[in-house]
This record gives structure tokens, C-alpha cells and sequence, in this order.
DNA sequence: TATGAATGAGGCTTCATTCAT
DNA sequence: CATGAATGAAGCCTCATTCAT
């Protein structure tokens, strides 16, 4: 019984903290990063502001916690990328491919990991983190293909930054449109020809 | 002597403006975009605050004075470049080149432009603009080699954003640690490489 | 059988209202006046907050049995002394002796009583009528010094305040330290002597 | 001319310091501690409530002023008298006085003293330096009685304390009421034979 | 009656901007 | 034009109290 209660209070909780979670999103993409306030994300949520404050300590730990679990999935993708048996040309595809979908899906995310220089240094701290989660693993994947020959001999860590960086830019100016972006392919296929064989054309 | 006199206003005009500047962008190097305060400018400029809105009607306007200051150079540098006699390849390098030396040199820059999501709409539009106007040059060039049957046929837009995305990415860690940065050219010769031949070793 | 039932009920009001006592206590000990709040005493208490409203109506309702509970025995204690057939020297020094044991007891009561000033209108008022019963009863014995013709001619309700003052004083010191406070009786020796025969040497 | 110009700016600093000063003062008088905001001391003191930030960094600084202020005085007196070539006996009298006239002259000193219990840390801290600051004082007076004979062989502070204290004592209801404190000097009189030669009559 | 999450008024503090000197 | 103190709107957070379960 009091099991039964205790969890039903924890699946509560998650529900809250997912509505709060889902409310600050929106104010992000509605009022971008620094119309971010309290009482916004209470309002979306059709809680008091008081609440916010039962679930997350403040607003920084509330930031935290978004980009925790926006980053979460994604990362989480690219760890099974990593793990699975395949070469690591397709790990790459494979890798720009979830990068490209999840910035797409999730505009706020983009906005918080491009404002992060601007965040205090907690938050920044936090996003920095996450991003370097993700360029280690794919580093890991650049290892890889050089160990197997099959890339060049670059530096792993500066090569995972720039594709990460790669990417974002050709995001961005999606983000600035407020229609729905387009989820088609062609993103994806102009990026890895330029990442596999550059722009110059072999004579 | 009317006009002398308004000749030497203007003068000081650009005098005042110029170390509301300087200040401005030594407390971004000091402080982040978020401790970018009136009074701090003022201080480190050594005026009033008061001063400062006789030369920038409010805050927006001055942040949207440095972003074109810092970035009048930087596209003007990109155009020089277009308009030369040398090979798009060649082109390209100096693009890479004069970018990472300029972001490197203007820390500040980079503050503003990677935080540009989260700055009020007018100032974002600014950059949005600023950074356009070098993605474009970058274009222009692209298109040129493909013209040259030097690159391959890929998107000229999309492919400078990508390039110029990659290019914060390398630079963004710089960024986080205090020290002078390096001003070697091992990541420009990085970065070339990748850019030209990509990441994939032929067989 | 409803009797039966109402008596229950009302043991049970006993029970709680004194388990909500003695959680109130606690957190004033722990946390200091400001520090008492109503979530704290109900995690104390072992009860939800909501509980603390079923036995009192507000924050200064409890705050007032608060008071009541700890001035009751002390009071009654008084006219215990005022009503036994002992000299006037010797009550005093009963009085001395209750006051100086009840204030080491009960830290909390000296943290309410000191803090009087600061408390809401009604608190306040509570305060000082137990306060003030207290100095009446050490008032009576005074009167009763005079006129048995053991005490000066003094004013029995101001000289009561007096020493009730000179014994806050000398107790206040030790509510600073978090340790245990000595409990011997030298204190009660130097106050009585001071009270009795004052300062000054006889010549 | 810059000189004077200094000096201006620091006269006024402390015109404003002390004009905030008596708001905050007004305020304690007028709504108790816990009443003391922020918004009220500024509307009191007829200026923004940011202003006040200009002269205090917050709140507890603003507190620590008033506190500072209040205890100044009669420190600086209780010290002259020390200072001064009259006999214990007339010292410890003049003691008396300025601590019963000082109080009396200010309720909100009283207000705060009694109320140090329940304050912040840092603020109690200030209020009990300035405290013990007055008693030891008083303390040296004693000891001096003492090695003179004319006093009997007490705890110095031990009796300093509950000298303070017996005079808060006699104070406290004074403060109940809002009319004007009497000014005479019977309490001077009661309290010195009080202290000079105690409660019991000689035989 | 017990629960404890939700509520929201209220207080503190910041900082861009104004304006009297 | 320079000054810099004054302004006050705005935002974060607390905590006594309520109320649906």
C-alpha cells in the first residue's frame, strides 16, 4: 500500500516535472532564451509560480534539467551508434543523421547550446558537458576509421568539433523560419559528401 | 569656423564612440554577454553612465554598434579576398584563415555571435545580417570554383554555413579557457584538409 | 458510548497538540525564531503541514500555546512559592531559582521572550501578560518583604521588572553557546547577594 | 575644486545615509521589526527603493548602519565616564543614567537589542559585539570598585550583564506604550539604591 | 481526520534609463 | 555635453495557508 502510494507519488512527480519540463520548452521557442522567466513557464504549465519551486530548486536547476533531457536521447543514440557492428563510415552517417533530426525536432535545444556561452557558469558547465559527451563518442567513432584505414589521420577530438560545428551552422537559419522545418534527407547527403570527400573535386 | 567646429565635433563624436567601444567589448571579454552592464561600460570607459546614452540611445544600440564594428573588418577582409586573382582554392584558405585569426583575436565576437539565439530580436537580426554578408562572400566563392570545375557540385549557401559552422566548432573550446590562444596555423591546415578532401581516405 | 468516543477524541486533540508542541520547540531550538517554520514543525512533528491547521488555526495560535505551555508551569510555580509559609528572602530566592532553572530548561522560552519585541501584535500581547504575571507574583512578594519590614521601601512592580531584566541579562550569554549549560547553582548565589545587598561595601 | 567637489558627494552620501537612517528608524517604531520592508523605509525616506541600494548594499547592511549608529553614542559616552577622575560609585551612576536616557531617547535601539535573538547571524553577531562592547565597560567600573574596596568581591561581568539586563527590565514597558517617555530621574534614583545596596534592609 | 502539493501574495534586489545640476 | 544619483519596473524566490483526495 504504501509502496503503491509511493510510487504513484514518483510517477506524479515525473508528470509534473515533465509538464514543467514541456512549458519551459515552449517559452524557449516562443520567447527565446532571455524571455525566459518563471512566471512564463508557470503560466504555460497552468501551475503557480510557486509550484515551479517544489520541483526544481531554481531556475538554473530547471535549465539543467531541460537540457538533461533534451540532450539525454540524443546522446544515448549516438552511444548505440558507437556500439553497433557496423563500419564506421555508416557510423558517421549515422551519427550526422540523429545530430540533424534531434536539432530539428527540438528548437529550444539549439537555442539553449548556442546561448551557452552566455549562460552563468553553472548551466554552461551543463551544456558543455553534454556537448562533450557527444563529440568524445564521436571522436571515438573517427578513432575508428583511422585505426581500420578508412580515414584520414586527422586529430579525433578537432574533427568531432568541427563536424558537431558543421552541423549546427547549417542549422541555424532553420530556426530563425518559425514553419515547420522539413525532415527530408537531402540535409544529410549534402553533409556527408562534403565530410567524406570535401569540396575540392579530384583530377 | 562654423564648419571647423562641427568638423571637430564630429571628430570627438567618433572618439567618444570609440571608447564606449573598446570598453564594451573589454567587459564582454571580462564579464560574458550576461554581465555586459551600463555601468560597467561606463566605468571601464572612464565616463558616466548618463554619457554613454549621448552616444547610443540605449543598450541595444550599442551592442548593435559593436557587432557592425567588429564585424565591418572581418567582411571586408572576405571581400578583398573575393575580389583577388587567385585560384577559389586559394580563396577558400584565406576565408579559413582570415576567420579563425580574427576569432581568435576578438574574443568578444565570438560571444556575441554564438549567443546570438538568445539576444532580443533587433540585436539578433544585426548578426543574423552581419554573419549572412560572410556566408554569402563564402558562397560566392564556392560558386566560383564549381563554375571552375574546381569544387563539386554542392550547395554554395549551404556549404559556406557548414563551413563557417565548423569553424566556431573548432574555435569554441579556445574559448572557454583564459589564456592567450595560440596563433599557429595547424588548425587552419587542419581545417583545409578537411574542407578539401574530407575526412574519408581514397582507396 | 459517544462520551466514550468525544473523550477519545479529545485525548487525541491532547496528544497531538502536544506532539505539535514539542516539534514547535524543537525547531526554535534548532533554527531560531525566524527559522520557525510551519513545514519544519509539521517534519518534526511527523505529520503533513495541513495536520498543523486542524489544532491551530494559524502560525500565531500555535505560537501562542507555545507560550501558554511554557509559562504555565513557571507561573504556577510562582504562586506556589508566593503561597507557601516562607520568609519573603526566601521566596525571592525561590523566584531566583525557578526563573534561572526555567530559562536553562527551556531554551526556546528565553528565544520567544527576547524575541517579543519583534513579534506580531497579538504574540506580543500574549508575551507580555504572561511576563507580566509573573513580575505581579514576584511584585506580591515584595510588597509582603516591605511590609513585614525585610525589604526597602522600594517599588514592588518596577523593582519585580528589575530583577526579572537582571536575570534575562545574566542567562542571555549563555543561550549564544550550542552546548549544554551548566545547571550548578553559583549562578543563583551571585544573584541573590547582588539582589539582597547590592554592590557597594558597607563601611 | 575636485576637492570640493569630494567632499560635496561625501556630505551628501551622509545626508542621505542618515536620511534613510531615520526612515528605517520611523519604520521600526512604527511597525515593529518584522515590519521593517524595504519599500516602507524608502517611501519613508521619500525615495525609490532602489535608492536605498545606492547607500547599502542590502537589507542586513542597512540593519548593521542602524545598529552602528544607535550604539555609537553611548558607547562613546559609557567610555568618558570610565575615562573620567570620579569615583566608582558616581561612575557606575552615570552608567545608569545614559543607558536609561539613551534607551528612552530610542525605542527602535531597544527594539532591535531585544529582537537580536531572532535575527540573522551576521546582524545578531553586530548587535551583540555592540553589547558586549557597553558591559565590558561597565565591567571595568566595577573592578575598579572592587580594587578601591568600595564594591564587594563580584564577577565583574557577571554583574555588568545583570545590570543591562535589570535596566531593560525597568525600560520594556515603557516601550508598550506610545506616549512620550517621562524623562525624570526617578528611576536613575530607584535603580542606584537598587544596585548600591540591594533589596533587604539592614538590622 | 490526514495528507502534502498547489497556491500566490509579498519581499528583496537588479539594472537600464532618465534628468537635474 | 558630462555627470552620476535617482528611479521603478521587473524578476526571482519564500512560505503560510488551502483544499481535493
Amino acid at each position: 500500500m504504501a509502496k503503491l502510494a509511493e510510487t504513484r507519488k514518483a510517477e506524479w512527480d515525473l508528470v509534473m516535472k515533465n509538464a514543467i519540463y514541456e512549458a519551459t520548452v515552449a517559452v524557449l521557442n516562443q520567447h527565446g532564451f532571455d524571455g525566459l522567466r518563471m512566471d512564463r513557464v508557470a503560466k504555460k504549465a497552468e501551475v503557480a509560480t510557486g509550484t515551479l519551486y517544489n520541483y526544481f530548486k531554481n531556475k538554473a536547476e530547471l535549465l539543467r534539467h531541460v537540457i538533461d533531457t533534451r540532450f539525454k536521447p540524443i546522446n544515448h543514440d549516438f552511444l548505440e551508434i558507437l556500439k553497433s557492428a557496423i563500419s564506421p563510415e555508416e557510423k558517421l552517417r549515422n551519427f550526422v543523421r540523429i545530430f540533424l533530426n534531434s536539432i530539428k525536432k527540438y528548437r529550444s535545444l539549439m537555442i539553449i547550446v548556442t546561448t551557452a556561452e552566455s549562460l552563468s557558469l553553472p548551466i554552461k558547465a551543463a551544456v558543455d558537458e553534454k556537448r562533450e559527451i557527444g563529440q568524445k563518442l564521436l571522436a571515438d567513432v573517427i578513432k575508428e576509421g583511422i585505426a581500420q584505414g578508412k580515414f584520414r589521420h586527422v586529430n579525433p577530438m578537432q574533427t568531432a568539433r568541427l563536424i558537431f560545428g558543421a552541423l549546427y551552422g547549417i542549422i541555424q537559419p532553420m530556426l530563425d523560419t518559425n514553419e515547420e522545418i522539413r525532415n527530408d534527407d537531402s540535409d544529410l547527403s549534402d553533409c556527408m559528401t562534403f565530410f567524406s570527400s570535401g569540396l575540392f573535386k579530384i583530377q
